[in-house]
DNA sequence: CTGAAAGCGCTTACAG
DNA sequence: CTGAAAGCGCTTACAG
């Protein structure tokens, strides 16, 4: 085991300050340099497998080339995979990216906050929970470049890359009385989180402007987390009484997946019976008989949008960017 | 926006040297401080909000507290489950995580590896490709902490996390045998990977140990990626001729999804018809009519496992450990 | 009980 | 074209 050559090693082995060898290793003052020290530099280099210490560097420039990504759970496919694409597209810029999970929770949050800061992060991309404003005005009050994504809050004007929730409910809805479904019903969370309430508010709002009737019953809200039980009831109860529902707009994958397998169950037919439109996609819900129709979320452009945002915002503390893209209709057979 | 606050200032406000403050907030030299000045000094250092910069710290004592995690694609369930584990572990042991996916590839993997060891990582979790030995050839050269889980090379004497995927296969056939099953085709990958081909041998020594005979036809291999077609001709080929497979094995629950929907639209009948096995369970495998047995891995102990043994590796570099865990049979109606 | 000093491995403004 | 020097924000062996 050899051990690891610092700029030093190099410099004194060719007899040169340990500043060129930076220069010359860094490609500053090109012209300025003798070729044939430059050269030789490059060649002691090499020789000694010489790699610069990011540590050091990055404590003398301020600058780490690392971002933070706070998720509620990278076990998550949507988070995972959004991950992926910010993990590409960072790279792509000479970023690396450290991953922390909150669960939702606020200790956990800001403790990966503050732990990712500790470490001297340049930037900051959040998926955001309930009631986490407080930790972001930190942010903001230190100056620290982040971006929101997924989940943002009307009130803080911050960057934010999300979806046009309420737009893609409304579209979803629209496109079941288009198909001359008259009994829409929605199971939605029960919940602060902005962007998830934008979805009920498109649900309604598309019945509204159809003229449709808007019945209490027929919007179902269950909780954010273990509520598995509590989607089998609501489906239960739209599908029953006198009237029951013809087609449901389910608010998550993860709602589309306890409700579809109840749906299996239940030998209810679908589309016929029963169309179902569900928000994002799932590997589970393509194995279903008749594949699930859904709102497709720009996961690519999103987190493209929102790395190349923070690297703006970290380069030149400029503009705040919002932006809400628009969802697409993946229609197959169940609506 | 106030400065952020460093040790120094710490000490000027209060009077006394850096080393002082230094020791007080990292609770060295305990009874040898004057409890007065202790006081003082972490009094001023919570009005200022310090924060101790990790990359100065990390600069002197050549720790960062910092694993990195290379798997070929945190998007996919499996590694973003295990990351998930990994990250918790970590964190308990007050480590952070940095995630990088190599796409099986070996520049993406070196680059990768490059990039943590520049950031100087105190050690490695590793996912390794086919034909990346000579890069953990290199850890080990230099003498720096790794573990591989998941995959592993026999000939490498390093630290691992595994299944023992040869005898998972093995407990399934006979599984499937002892229910009665005499026609048992597999589909697995054409690689390099040892894992994998561990479920094959397995396969294969459990038709032999039970006098079955091995036909060629029966174990079928496809690509590492982009399968899906030849999946599909593969679960063809074994439904077809005079003598169907009444069984199947399945190497991955890629292939189990494959398989599973082209099985979807040719109405056999799950389990009656055709008994199924897969490696690794999916949410897609639940929705289906007959949700399929499985063989489960102990993910959440194999990313504690090895976490700690790559801790224990980089605080005290001793020995090799090697592991291979028992998976555990699901049991459900494909099987 | 406390401090001066060296040093981790870099970068960079300055001087020549 | 090249180097001496300061400094990033810490830690720690040493001395008193």
């Amino acid at each position: 085991m050899k051990k690891k050559a610092s700029l030093k090693d190099i410099a004194q082995k060719v007899g040169v300050s340990t500043a060129l060898v930076s220069y010359v290793l860094n490609n500053k003052k090109e012209g300025r340099i003798s070729k044939a020290v430059a050269e030789r530099i490059r060649e002691v280099a090499h020789e000694m497998d010489y790699r610069t210490n990011q540590i050091a560097r990055s404590l003398k420039t301020r600058k780490t080339q690392t971002i933070g990504l706070i998720v509620a759970d990278i076990s998550n496919p949507f988070f995972s995979k959004l991950a992926r694409f910010i993990e590409d597209e960072a790279d792509k810029k000479g970023y690396t990216v450290i991953i922390g999970s909150s669960d939702e929770y606020q200790d956990k949050f800001r403790k990966l906050m503050d732990t990712f800061l500790d470490r001297q992060v340049d930037g900051l991309i959040i998926a955001a929970g309930a009631k986490m404003e407080k930790h972001l005005h930190y942010l903001i009050d230190n100056n620290i470049p982040f971006v929101l994504v997924d989940r943002y809050f009307p009130k803080l004007h911050t960057n934010y890359v999300a979806l046009d929730n309420f737009g893609a409910a409304y579209k979803a809805v629209n496109y079941l009385l288009e198909k001359g479904r008259k009994h829409i019903g929605m199971v939605a969370y029960d919940t602060e989180l902005h962007h998830l309430n934008e979805r009920k508010r498109g649900y309604l709002a598309a019945l509204k402007d159809k003229q449709f009737p808007i019945l209490k019953g027929r919007l179902k809200e269950v909780a954010l987390v273990n509520s598995e039980l509590a989607i089998e009831r609501a489906v239960t109860a739209l599908l029953a009484g006198k009237q029951p529902v013809d087609a449901l707009l389910l608010s998550s994958s993860y709602i589309a997946n306890s409700a579809v397998k109840l749906i299996n169950s239940l030998s209810i037919k679908v589309p016929d019976e029963l169309a179902i439109i569900s928000f994002d996609e799932s590997e589970a819900l393509d194995l279903f008989y008749a594949p699930i129709t859904y709102m497709k979320q720009p996961l690519c452009e999103m987190a493209q949008l929102a790395t190349n945002i923070l690297l703006d915002s970290i380069e030149k503390n400029n503009k705040v960017t919002q932006v809400n893209m628009e969802a697409e209709l993946i229609i197959r057979q169940s609506a």
